[in-house]
DNA sequence: TAGGGTCTGTAAACCGGTTTGCTAAACCGC
DNA sequence: GCGGTTTAGCAAACCGGTTTACAGACCCTA
């Protein structure tokens, strides 16, 4: 039954200890008006009493939740699963509770991000993944809630955060090129519908420097090299099993997270073939397990902590007044070799170097 | 300048459309009551004013917030490093998403925990790895608070889900035991204080597994054959060489986490020794990637992600009010044998079975 | 035409705190 | 023993919504 007992209010305490409700709130909020004697007795019955003032009554006058929110265009039921994830939350994480912050999740709520933005308690918003153009995002900023895009597909506009995945795919090709080969698939990512797959999205940019350094090495990928699932490791498999049943044979696979990676590693494996000796696979993201397959793997690095904790201090510059309008800032990706590549097996050299350009 | 524009509030809709806060009010919540054309001209206005309902204010009066909060002893940006809590909140996104709810998850701000949960606005919370001795603990339960506590020490007492930690254990103890194994190192996890490592918590109950398997089979472990470190591949790697420069030389290692499993393969292999022929190595957790390392690992299965959701499962019907008091909720666990364990080295063999048991 | 039901809409209380004047008493120096 | 300053505490307004109780208009029935 006492489980329906009545919360205890902040008007029991007053009344119990024969003061007015101000009283109670200095004691707890202002001791300094309050006679300490009588601070300490309030407290006291406070204690006593079980009182514990109601967080939500309290962000109500303050204006202010205490917590940042983390959107995802996703359901986190699949975005937890993803090894990035973790680091990218780790790093939202940890300058948010240095500053004091709380970590409230938001995403699609019985598949409607609008109607899960309008529950979310938080002063601030860093939205991973969404492009400037969901209608979620305009929600938001016309609301006037601070907000930092993070893999987003915007460049000014508004406040971002985001990684040189061009440049990091450019690296990645650029390497199995020197190699010497000739005959690469590409393992890309499949998000969902108007997330950062579209136009200027993660996704298209890291295609984009595949591509140009391909193309300016006289190595056109066509369309049907490139097979597309959702960044995990059966993504991975399933992906390279459809080129597999395709025929395609490749020398070099480039794939566009660690997760698909590590996937195409078990998949190739499955076949029969050996990595590096037969292909070549190169990831993206640099997850820690990255270091730990076997052979570890060659990837693209991009600081995925990082990027979460600049969101953040960003956010709470924005949140704090510090700097109304942050702009865009862009972190440094890398490759790092590692032993998933190596030479082109010699006996496939000529066939593929024989292999047409098509248009 | 527009960023300090005073939020609109119900107040301004309903001046614009000439009617009271109380239609408005309708208009979004309760349409029927109102005429249908008086309805559809206050949410255009509503529209087009910008105007979002405070979802703070909703909370007071409504009494809910729609959110569930995750309550963790050590730092987020510690723990969402880890893998396991990747499918732990997996598993509890799902069904708490399902089931329209928001996650806000709670850790030590400034290193109090107690204060944390006193700014967090949640319906009911889910505890991971919290002793029942906690003092948070019982202020949540003063505060009448529902709650769930998953992998405590708790058997009854309070509503809580875990899994059969000392079953697991026992498994992986028998398994090496049957490899024929005599000389047996534990690697163990190092939570911090008065978190489930204590008494009746997890790690003890792992602990227990393992030395009652062995203590049976006449095996003995010392404590300098059990190192502690943080459940990470770093601690892991740490416990492993502090181990070895002790000198011992095991030919099976117990890891209580997959991830310290992973770190010990790592630092096994740095040694020369591979795994295994010279050393035996089991996990525990089974996270997916347990099954891409070289060689795979062998490891105790545990439902983590089932673990996640069976607690948001028992949480929700306490916070609906469809059972007031649910009770234990254990889990199973079984092993999985993969490539990392095998039988003895032989010229070990006789080296070890020549080792004194000591008392 | 009185009486009873819908339909629409409103005023005011309420949720549980914080904050802003304001008052009354105590204290102060001279 | 008087003006001036602290000190201690209170009543009431406020935050931004929701909900209850009620009222007027309109319609129908007996």
């Amino acid at each position: 039954m006492e489980h329906f007992a009545r919360r205890v209010t902040i008007a029991d305490v007053a009344e119990k200890a024969g003061v007015s409700k101000t009283a109670v709130s200095f004691a707890f909020n202002n001791p300094d008006r309050l006679n300490s004697t009588t601070a300490s007795r309030i407290l006291d019955i406070a204690n006593e009493l079980g009182y514990r003032p109601d967080p939500v009554a309290r962000m109500l006058t303050q204006r202010r939740t205490g917590a940042i929110g983390v959107l995802t265009p996703q359901e986190l039921s699949v975005i937890f699963a993803n090894p990035f994830f973790g680091s990218f939350s780790a790093g939202i994480a940890g300058v948010a509770e240095e500053a004091g912050y709380g970590l409230h999740f938001i995403s699609p709520l019985h598949g409607s991000l609008s109607r899960a933005i309008h529950r979310a308690t938080v002063d601030g918003v860093v939205a991973i993944g969404l492009t400037i153009d969901h209608p979620e995002i305009n929600e938001i900023r016309r609301a006037g809630l601070p907000m930092i895009m993070v893999d987003s597909d915007v460049v000014d506009e508004v406040a971002s955060v985001d990684v040189d995945d061009e440049g990091g795919a450019r690296l990645a090709a650029a390497h199995v090129i020197e190699l010497g080969h000739r005959d690469v698939a590409i393992l890309a990512i499949d998000g969902p519908r108007s997330t950062s797959s579209g136009e200027g999205g993660v996704v298209a940019r890291r295609l984009r420097g595949y591509r140009e350094t391909l193309g300016a090495a006289g190595i056109d990928v066509p369309a049907d090299e490139v097979a597309i699932g959702p960044s995990t490791i059966a993504g991975g498999i399933d992906a390279f099993e459809r080129l597999w049943a395709g025929g395609r044979r490749p020398t070099a696979v480039l794939a566009m997270s660690d997760a698909m990676a590590i996937g195409a590693l078990r998949a190739i494996r499955a076949h029969g073939l050996t990595v590096p000796a037969e292909i070549s696979l190169v990831g993206f993201d640099d997850i820690e397990l990255a270091q730990s397959t076997d052979p570890p793997l060659t990837t693209v690095h991009q600081p995925v902590r990082g990027k979460g904790e600049e969101a953040v201090r960003l956010l709470l510059s924005v949140i704090e007044g510090r700097d109304p309008r942050p702009g865009h800032r862009r972190l440094d990706t890398r490759l790092i070799v590692r032993g998933s590549t190596g030479p082109v097996p010699p006996r496939r050299q000529e066939v593929t170097a024989a292999r047409p350009k098509s248009a």
